[in-house]
DNA sequence: TCAATAATTAGAATAATTCTATTTATACCT
DNA sequence: AGGTATAAATAGAATTATTCTAATTATTGA
């Protein structure tokens, strides 16, 4: 398998990089592929294997920094699950988290927008949230 | 301040070190003591500096050691927001938290019965959540 | 009180991530 | 295209949070 963005991607991708001031560079890209390619919610460590496929000689303090790029421009999630490494999402829709704890699987869980407002219900007057994280843990039997 | 556990508190300490056949110490009594008095999500070092105020030679193992011990008997409760320290907690009850981008403080959000019901609404068929973390960042305006 | 075992301790080890200083790549100007 | 300014990538050291290890101390039950 080859990490090459297409268009569309790489599009949204250099768009979104413009718009910060940043540039775009074939790590940030292959970074970027990885995750799209393959949506299991990889750790960092996960992303330097893959990406090296490609691009052998890459460190993983790039890794960490695209990584980063790629949060800042709203193109990837990143996902805190109990203490473990963090992990990365190219799910931008508004969805929760399933760590089933024999499997150690992640799933998505996709919240409709009711399920956002009941969400939000909780907030007492006078907080504004700008970001919630709800990760279930459990077994999943799929 | 000193730090010694009122008489239920001990007693419901005992218990549960009791059922789970560990032994009460002073250091488990004593990270107790701390966590309940200051609601304040103290991370291991917070714990640390405040118990060492009553045993001046306690070390951060066995704080870890102790905070392990009451999650384990289900009297505190682990908080992992974003990548920081865990922190402690001792409201048992179903809650969410909310920290304050500006501030930094953390605040407990109770949840009613509804709200914890329409959480679970989101699993999907075949899905049993055994525990849940809702947290939210942003502003608080109190 | 004594022996068995659990808990504490200091310090080393580990894991994840960030920082630092140097090298390389990209973009902008001509 | 060519040269320069600046951003990004790199290797490796440093840091932070946490866990492990081996030795000492405390608690429990006979």
């Amino acid at each position: 398998m080859q990490y090459t963005l297409n268009a569309q991607d790489k599009c949204s991708l250099h768009s979104a990089l413009k718009k910060k001031g940043l540039r775009p560079t074939k790590q940030r890209s292959c970074v970027y592929q990885v995750i799209l390619s393959k949506r299991d919610h990889p750790t960092a460590d996960d992303i330097l294997l893959r990406v090296r496929k490609t691009l052998p000689t890459i460190s993983l303090a790039t890794v960490y920094n695209c990584l980063e790029t790629l949060v800042e421009c709203e193109l990837v999630r990143q996902v805190n699950l109990d203490r473990s490494s963090t992990r990365f999402c190219p799910n931008l829709n508004p969805h929760a988290h399933f760590k089933c704890s024999v499997t150690g699987k992640i799933y998505d869980l996709t919240l409709d927008h009711e399920s956002v407002k009941s969400l939000q219900s909780v907030l007492p007057k006078g907080f504004q949230a700008t970001n919630f994280e709800l990760s279930f843990s459990g077994t999943a039997n799929n």
